[in-house]
RNA sequence: GCGAAAGUGGCGGAACUGGCAGACGCGCCGGACUUAGGAUCCGGUAGCCGAAAGGCUGUUGGGGGUUCGACUCCCCCCUUUCGCACCA
């Protein structure tokens, strides 16, 4: 048998990388003729070693990269590290290696996988956040927000072990307990700094509506996440209250006589007959205070609020309560209403205070008959006859007013807006929206992160760093005990400064930022990496924003994405950029499983991608990895599955490595110029509807796994194409039969049909590309080559098979023309032979003609 | 409990706006070439009949419905996955 040339795709892949980084391929700069493409999957985390799991992402994110250049885009394609964090010092602590130390190493070796993935990054964009040229940014960023009040600090409760005498996160709380030393973790108040991102609820809301191309699943969660719900605040008020101390603003003030209550069902006030606030309600002290047994009395809440916070981590939990012994007036029906505690209420939602309404709110129904408190009936539901007695559940829903006094009558919504009207009117309550979502706390009690550029001093307060001191760097020497507060807190060096305003001794702020804000404008920055007066030129950001093709995992559905639409209206309202929404469009890749678990470390089931590349190459992981399922989807790793990758690249490799020297040369015809036989216009037509299908399937839908089903396709047309011509031996057989007596029209369609295959491959499997478009004879590399075209009108078949069924059978099927109109295919249908025997003797009811699709004939 | 998405051969998955279900790949079976084949090429792969062309029958979790026609639309049920879990 004759030499059949063997794809070795090793020493290909590593010239064609070489190549890349000489010609600086993939860098880019603004170009204001041309169209952007912005493609960005979410940046990594240094953890050590990619896996086939995180790599999965850049791949998805390379083909459409790579298939935009090639549509002509001036594509920005850039990438970097998210490389501050707690691993990094949970490394220091159990190996005493320096964070830096540790997470640059990973960076460096992360970076060498990747890039011997053959991803078509900017690389000299890449972006650490660890380094002092980028966190710098995340600190004047913070003191824009300090001055426009949008951070603040507050006291907050924090995870704190008394062992370690340290402050925990919320993944070092295991089970209620320290991960390392197992003692129960307690909750502490610390003095902490929070983003206003509350003050955008509702354009994070309203904005949705530009992010047509998100994921449904992705908006409904940021949408329960902000949690918009339209309801009043009523106002009850203490018994007891004199007429001075009731006209006092409720709320935070303890001394106040009014109970503040949110509820979204003003119209079951009538029915409203108990109040409860929360253990942690601000007046669950004063009434404490002023109850027979005040210590007793603070016990009972104090068990309330605790028993609150490890239970509701757990799941259901028994609602719970005790009678203030104090009662309020519900300002609808004038009545007095005994006062609860109970468990069941938040005290940092809405008002910590709420009405109980039993007979219209399952929480109250079972809180009233644990207690056995009144229920009453005040909507009732159309067609129905609720009563108390019979009762066994709340009936939340729709209905007309009973037993509401005026209000007698009206459907539920219009009693709703009547009622909240009159509230307003009596100066008893007012219409309010209440949100879910709440201030985002960034303090970290942490030393791998970015310093918060403050300071504490006894004369002035809390005093910014000015601007020009900025960055605030981190000191590098460090201890990491894992025990104590945050490591900065100990050096003295850091700590120990002056007061910007006074000059006189102060202490610096020692807890550092939340992660999630260095990833919250990455993608800005590195429109402009290196910019060291701005975050970034408003103008470059201009060019190149918004991202325009952005991916990565669900898990980032809710904070990191929420966080980033923050910051860019931040940043839009320090007139940096011009808009709101910094991604267009949101794929959520599917996660890569092997024995049907997620591929992690601790569960040893890691597919390293450099033994792939070893044995298949990367191309063939590439492609794999993208045709196993779609990109949104999960896939479960096989190993025979990358194998059949790899058959299908060798059997590329042979097909056009076999034909290069019939096809590659000059002057050979346009398909256009020359007669084709049947088989030879129907390997044109094959071509060109494979490049119509690819194209479609892949932009603007990302439907890799069928555009590379439809490649598999146009080759095993080629190689039955092949074993039906003369070229048939080049592929099979010995070279000297190359190219033996085959007509101009074969070598024409085989030309058109092998370089439009290569092109298309060429976003999925680059390397092998790029070397076979070399041996067809270019010189220039198969990207600026473009993508293939095609003409519509050769796509389409000149005959088709029109199926026809009988009574919803499939009885013939007609071989026509592919313009055959309806009446034709109609008289042809029923003058079939074999549908006549069907339809012979028997009324013909109906005859319906799907053109090109299908006739289908209906009998008696 | 609430909400969303999904359920198709032995397996992963195709099927555009309702129009020949099972493309493509894996696996398996057979043939060719071979000293050999775990390489490669060709063919088969729901069941039954047929040497073949082809024919008959069944079929997209289960049950109903709309329609000439349903994987696709509607209703009920089952299962799985993912979110939210007292948000008043």
């Amino acid at each position: 048998m004759g030499i059949v040339p063997e794809y070795k795709p090793q020493a290909i892949e590593k010239k064609w990388q070489e190549r890349w980084r000489a010609a600086r391929a993939f860098e880019v700069t603004e170009d204001p003729a041309r169209q952007k493409f912005y493609c960005l999957e979410m940046f990594a985390y240094p953890s050590g070693h990619a896996h086939v799991g995180h790599v999965r992402n850049y791949m998805i994110g390379d083909v459409v990269a790579r298939l935009k250049r090639m549509r002509g885009f001036n594509v920005l394609h850039p990438f970097g590290w998210d490389a501050f964090g707690l691993p990094a010092e949970n490394a220091a602590i159990k190996n005493g290696t320096h964070p830096e130390t540790w997470t640059l190493e990973n960076i460096a070796h992360m970076k060498g996988q990747l890039q011997r993935l053959g991803l078509s990054y900017a690389w000299e964009r890449e972006i650490a956040t660890c380094l002092p040229d980028y966190y710098k940014w995340n600190q004047w960023i913070f003191l824009k927000m300090l001055e426009r009040d949008l951070a603040y600090r507050k006291r907050a409760s924090v995870n704190w072990c008394p062992s370690c005498n340290t402050v925990l996160a919320n993944e070092q709380v295991v089970d209620g307990a320290c991960w390392r030393c197992g003692t129960p973790v307690v909750t502490r108040e610390l003095e902490q700094w929070f983003f206003r991102i509350t003050y955008y609820a509702d354009e994070l809301l309203s904005g949705m509506e530009q992010l047509g191309e998100w994921p449904d699943k992705v908006l409904t969660m940021q949408q329960n996440w902000v949690g918009r719900s339209e309801g009043a605040r009523v106002r009850f008020t203490l018994e007891t209250a004199t007429t001075e101390s009731s006209q006092r603003n409720a709320g935070a003030d303890p001394d106040s006589d009014a109970i503040d209550a949110f509820t979204t069902r003003i119209d079951t006030i009538y029915g409203a007959n108990f109040i409860v606030l929360a253990p942690e309600h601000p007046l669950v002290q004063r009434l404490a205070a002023e109850s027979a047994d005040p210590a007793g009395f603070r016990a009972k809440a104090q068990k309330l609020a605790a028993q609150d916070r490890t239970a509701r981590m757990s799941g259901e939990v028994e609602k719970e309560g005790f009678d203030t012994g104090r009662r309020a007036i519900n300002p609808f029906t004038k009545q007095p209403v005994p006062i609860w505690v109970a468990n069941f209420v938040l005290g940092e939602y809405g008002t910590g205070a709420v009405m109980g309404v039993p007979g219209h709110d399952q929480r109250d129904f079972e809180f009233a008959k644990k207690y056995a408190l009144p229920i009453t009936v005040v909507v009732q539901p159309e067609g129905e006859k609720l009563s108390v007695e019979t009762m066994t559940e709340a009936k939340p829903g729709a209905g007309r007013l009973v037993a509401s006094g005026e209000f007698n009558g009206l459907a539920w919504e219009e009693a709703n807006r009547k009622m909240t009207a009159a509230a307003e009117e009596r100066g008893i309550g007012e219409r309010t929206v209440q949100y879910r979502l709440k201030d985002w706390g960034v303090s970290r009690q942490r030393y791998w992160g970015t310093p918060i550029p403050v300071i504490h001093c006894p004369k002035d307060g809390m005093v910014p760093v000015p601007y020009d001191d900025l960055p605030v760097v981190l000191p590098k020497t460090a201890e990491f005990t894992g025990r104590g507060d945050s490591p900065l807190a100990h050096i003295a060096e850091f700590v120990n400064t002056t007061c910007p305003e006074c000059g006189g001794p102060a202490r610096r702020e020692t807890d550092t930022m939340d992660t999630f804000v260095d990833s919250s404008w990455y993608f800005f920055r590195f429109c402009d990496p290196q910019n060291d007066a701005l975050p970034f030129d408003p103008e470059k950001v201009g060019y190149w924003g918004p991202v325009d093709f952005y991916s990565g995992g669900v898990e980032h559905a809710i904070l990191h994405l929420i966080y980033s639409r923050f910051f860019c209206r931040v940043f839009r309202d320090l007139g940096l950029t011009t808009l709101s929404e910094p991604f267009a469009r949101l794929l959520t890749q599917g996660m890569v499983l092997k024995n049907g678990q997620v591929m992690s470390k601790s569960k040893g089931n890691v597919v390293d991608p450099d033994d792939m590349i070893r044995k298949y190459g990367v191309d063939a992981l590439r492609l794999y990895v993208l045709f196993v399922a779609p990109p949104e989807k999960e896939i479960e790793w096989t190993d025979t599955g990358l194998e059949g990758s790899f058959r299908f690249l060798s059997r590329v490799w042979r097909l056009v490595d076999s034909l290069c020297e019939t096809i590659g040369g000059e002057g050979i015809p346009s398909p256009d110029e020359v007669k084709l036989s049947d088989a030879e216009r129907s390997l044109r037509r094959k071509t060109h509807d494979t490049i119509r299908r690819v194209t479609v399937d892949l932009d603007p839908r990302v439907h890799l796994n069928t555009a590379i089903s439809a490649m598999m396709e146009l080759v095993n047309e080629l190689y039955a194409f092949c074993s039906r011509t003369e070229c048939a031996r080049s592929v099979t057989e010995a070279p000297e039969h190359i190219g033996a007596v085959d007509p101009p029209g074969t070598i024409a369609v085989l030309k058109e049909a092998v370089e439009a295959l290569v092109r298309m491959l060429s976003p999925f499997a680059p390397h092998v590309t790029e070397e076979l478009w070399e041996r067809l004879g270019h010189k220039d590399g198969v990207t600026a080559a473009g993508w293939p075209a095609y003409d519509e009108r050769v796509a389409k078949a000149e005959e088709i098979v029109v199926p026809v069924q009988v009574n919803g059978k499939l009885r013939a099927r007609l071989t026509v023309a592919a313009d055959t109109d309806e009446d034709r295919l109609r008289e042809l249908a029923l003058t079939d032979a074999q549908v006549r025997s069907y339809i012979e003797g028997r009324e013909v009811k109906k005859v319906v003609v799907a053109r090109g699709r299908l006739v289908s004939i209906v009998v008696g």
